[in-house]
RNA sequence: GGGUGAGUGGCGGAACUGGUAGACGCGCCAGACUUAGGAUCUGGUGGGGUAUCCCCGUGAGAGUUCAAGUCUCUCCUCGCCCACCA
């Protein structure tokens, strides 16, 4: 008997799925589409490890599945190739980013080649491609039409080792995303997009998207819409007593009578025209010092407020009261107006402030459940709901009343309004690196900023000799004054380049639409074919990228569908985020995510050549919950490699003795076998559907059903339940099989429940909620026939001697092939 | 601090709308074959006991129910995310 030689024909049909063209879709076919697409990946230079592989391996089951069920399904690959990680990697290597991404996309297209998966590479394109990126650039101009570009001095976050501006998406814990360098602030002049100009429909279709709860919370909190009233008030200045007005943003315009003093962030414009003279040393020195702060030290919550009061007072408009106006770090100049009411009674940070730098503190919402003092003062901040007091009119009110009549009247006065605030800022768009796309503007002396009209795109990046990162804040193109020095396209004078590059999520917040038509040449791609392909059906990826990439690209659609580009305002139908493969690691000795720089990376070529790249499949799937965070174990992969060898051997052997008709419970394992498969494919169970191909294999055999008739059918039936998961293995017995043409031109068998069912019922019985004992009954018995055979049952007569019978429940479950009766006795 | 998800054998994990807890695999034990086995096959494997039978068992405690891993409440532990957003 042939053994498992998997070595000798994996190479075979991969080539010929690729010749036959099982791996390329045709935009007319007619069968239902459906759209499979895996996050793409940079081309980093250590290749894909076997944590990257459980996304890929999950995407390419459910595409062989989906051909299976008849659909026509679109399942391609890219690169993510422009951007830090990439030029990063060729720095490193001393080798031109080009040439670097060039070798490393070979080498990770050969790794994505070995798990067999059934990608449409005739569709594959870089990020990098000028034919690509020209429309990338394309996007942002008309993005700078439409007002949603625009270029500002500010100050950004800065990354000291990657040498470049980075978005507040990027910023994770005062730290770089990429490099984990801190973050310092730096003032830039930068280009942004007004992603802000869409926060509320951002949040708004959350709604319709099936993608895992968590990330679509994580989306609604970093959008962080809040309700509340912009609320002038009028400041006194102290150096000549004039007056003016200044707006604070409040979600508790209720608390209003209890604002004792207000606070301007430390950069506040109006700081600097109001304050005490005599006091500006002292305000100039604090402004320092909480400038140097890092985000790190900023956001310790366990930091003790700092401030200083400015000498100047505002007036609070309900009830011209005076109070001092402080800064302090703790108010941000990004949220809302940089300034707020501080009401230390019913706010947390108010509250620590105001004890620490004895400012009064007035209840005005009454709450009889508050922690106070036995002298009734209150010992923390109490935002607990209760009637308004010392608040003049509206005493007696309600608090959620209040809102409203309190706006209501600021509003009647002239002196506020509702208003809505969101936490997400613009989107900082510029990078000073040499590895982007270059924004394709130019700068002209009597034009102000242009765009490179289409006809003229894309702007190429310019081939240099030098493209490290200058640690200026200007890119390294700056220094190319031959490419930097152009001429304007509207009125023909002298102009300047842009010489700041896009940040790597520019290419991939659109790249899912040109996977349709990658060779269009006259607009991002067809919009018939977006039309028939658009929106992705399933898309998988790292739970890693539930803000940046994911919204950004949702922006990105949104803009298009605005310009009349797409049809559809969302690109995402379905997301599914696969869990992180761990392994312990060989530094810390911990059970950690696996990655290169933690030591305890398993390479899938290692696999491969051992075990073979099946094994490796079903292992990647077997390992527990698609969804779940996973431990690596080099012994299971083993339990799978056996099973493997063990299936082989049944298939090769039920094929000589396989007959017409099968064994009725060989053709009901058949039937439980197509209905978990079929079932728990499409509930991406998948770990269960190779115990149910355990399962079949441990019945098929067993000695005990030796004599038992097998069919062709049955025997077919198997390798197809097998092949989205072990497709060359599958492919390979089809041949042995002499069953025809390619496995992959099979139909999904359809399972029939009826056969699934036993001739017989196990009855369990119970006595008052506890097992006691089990009996066979035919399938469908009456339930007061399953009731008399249950206490007449000498097992149970035990039991129920000497006591009263209080109840009898019988549940019948033809589903399990059981019935449950349960004798309540007294 | 806020949010959120999760706690089941020695281990990874099963368990549909509440209805036989521990599927499947790893590991372990015993046996077969063998010069040998770290190959393969067969059987066993939650814990405890006066062992064809009984008791206890899904992080802890309460509750609802004929019946709870599953539903409700309180608490503990761990993971992840956000973290002065007014």
């Amino acid at each position: 008997m042939r053994d498992y030689d998997f070595e000798n024909f994996e190479a075979k049909w991969r080539e010929f799925w690729e010749e036959t063209g099982l791996h390329t879709c045709r935009n007319d076919d007619p069968r239902p589409k459906y759209y499979c697409l895996d996050m793409f990946p940079y081309p980093s230079g250590s290749g894909l490890h076997v944590g990257h592989w459980r996304g890929y391996v999950l995407s390419d089951v459910c595409s062989r599945f989906k051909t299976l069920q008849g659909y026509n399904v679109l399942h391609p690959m890219g690169w993510d190739a422009f951007g830090l990680p990439a030029e990063n990697d060729a720095i490193k290597k001393k080798i031109h980013p080009r040439i670097n991404t060039e070798k490393n996309i070979d080498n990770i297209r050969r790794q994505l080649k070995e798990i067999g998966a059934m990608y449409n590479w005739d569709r594959e394109f870089s990020t990098t491609d000028p034919e690509y990126f020209k429309w990338t650039q394309w996007i942002f101009v008309n993005m700078f039409k439409k007002g949603l570009a625009y270029k500002r001095e500010m100050p950004i976050n800065w990354c000291p080792s990657c040498k470049t501006g980075v978005a507040n998406e990027e910023v994770v814990n005062g730290n770089c995303e990429r490099c984990g360098s801190e973050v310092s602030k730096k003032s830039l002049n930068q280009w942004m997009l007004k992603i802000t100009e869409y926060a509320e429909r951002l949040l708004n279709d959350i709604d319709k998207l099936d993608w895992p709860e968590q990330v679509k919370l994580l989306q609604r909190n970093w959008i962080g819409r809040s309700e509340g009233a912009d609320v002038v008030f009028k400041a006194i200045s102290a150096r000549d007593g004039s007056e003016r007005d200044f707006t604070v943003y409040t979600t508790r315009p209720d608390t209003l009578f209890g604002a004792t003093y207000v606070v301007f962030a430390p950069e506040h414009a109006m700081v600097s025209e109001i304050c005490d003279p005599a006091k500006e040393k002292e305000i100039k020195d604090y402004i320092d010092w909480a400038g140097k702060q890092t985000d790190i030290d900023r956001t310790n919550a366990k930091k003790d407020k700092t401030g200083v009061f400015i000498g100047a007072y505002a007036i609070n408009p309900v009830n011209g009261e005076k109070v001092p106006i402080w800064i302090s770090d703790y108010v941000l100049m990004g949220y809302g107006t940089g300034a707020i009411m501080a009401v230390p009674a019913h706010d947390e940070r108010d509250f620590e402030f105001a004890t620490k730098f004895n400012i009064p503190i007035i209840e005005v919402i009454y709450s009889d459940q508050a922690k106070r003092n036995p002298d009734g003062t209150l010992v923390e901040a109490h935002i607990i709901d209760g009637k308004l007091i010392n608040s003049g009119d509206f005493n007696g009110m309600d608090w959620q009343d209040a809102k409203e009549k309190i706006t209501a009247q600021l509003a009647a006065k002239g002196r506020g309004r509702k208003t809505v605030n969101y936490k997400m800022r613009d989107w900082i768009y510029s990078r000073q690196r040499y590895w982007g796309e270059p924004i394709p503007l130019v700068n002209c002396e009597k034009c102000g900023w242009v765009a490179i009209p289409e006809s003229q795109l894309p702007v190429l990046l310019p081939e240099v000799e030098s493209y490290e990162p200058t640690g200026t804040g200007e890119s390294p193109l700056a220094g190319i004054s031959e490419w930097v020095n152009t001429t304007c396209p509207d009125c023909g004078g002298p102009a300047k380049r842009e010489t700041d590059t896009m940040p790597q999520w520019a290419g991939s917040s659109w790249y899912f639409l040109r996977y349709p038509d990658p060779k269009c040449a006259d607009g991002i791609a067809d919009p018939q074919i977006l039309k028939r392909w658009m929106p992705v059906d399933l898309y998988v990826g790292g739970i890693e990228h539930a803000i940046l990439h994911l919204l950004y690209s949702r922006f990105f659609v949104k803009f298009l569908f605005d310009i009349g580009a797409v049809e559809f305002d969302e690109p995402f139908s379905r997301l599914f985020n696969q869990g992180m493969i761990c392994r312990i690691s060989d530094k810390t000795g911990k059970v950690e995510k696996m990655s290169k720089s933690k030591g305890n990376v398993v390479g899938p070529d290692e696999i491969v050549k051992q075990y073979g790249t099946d094994t490796l499949r079903l292992y990647e799937l077997f390992v527990g919950p698609p969804e779940m965070e996973s431990e690596w174990s080099d012994r299971s992969i083993e339990g799978i490699y056996r099973f493997m060898k063990r299936a082989w051997k049944w298939t090769l052997e039920a094929k000589e003795k396989a007959g017409a008709s099968d064994d009725p419970e060989t053709l009901r394992q058949r039937h439980i076998l197509i209905k978990n498969c079929t079932e728990r494919l499409e509930t991406f169970k998948f770990n269960t559907i190779i115990s149910a191909l355990m399962e079949f294999i441990n019945f098929a055999t067993d000695e005990k059903n030796a004599g038992l008739a097998v069919s062709r059918e049955t025997v077919e039936t198997f390798l197809i339940m097998i092949s989205p998961l072990a497709p060359h293995f599958a492919e390979e017995l089809w041949r042995e099989l002499g069953a025809g043409e390619t496995i992959f031109k099979q139909k999904w068998p359809p399972f029939d429940e009826a056969l699934t069912k036993a001739g017989t019922w196990t009855v369990v019985v119970q006595i008052s909620g506890k097992v006691r004992g089990k009996f066979d009954v035919p399938a469908d018995s009456a339930d007061a026939e399953i009731e008399k055979l249950a206490l007449a049952d000498e097992r149970i007569a035990k039991w129920v001697e000497g006591k009263q019978v209080a109840k009898v429940i019988v549940r019948p479950n033809p589903k399990t092939n059981s019935a449950l009766v349960n004798i309540v006795v007294k």
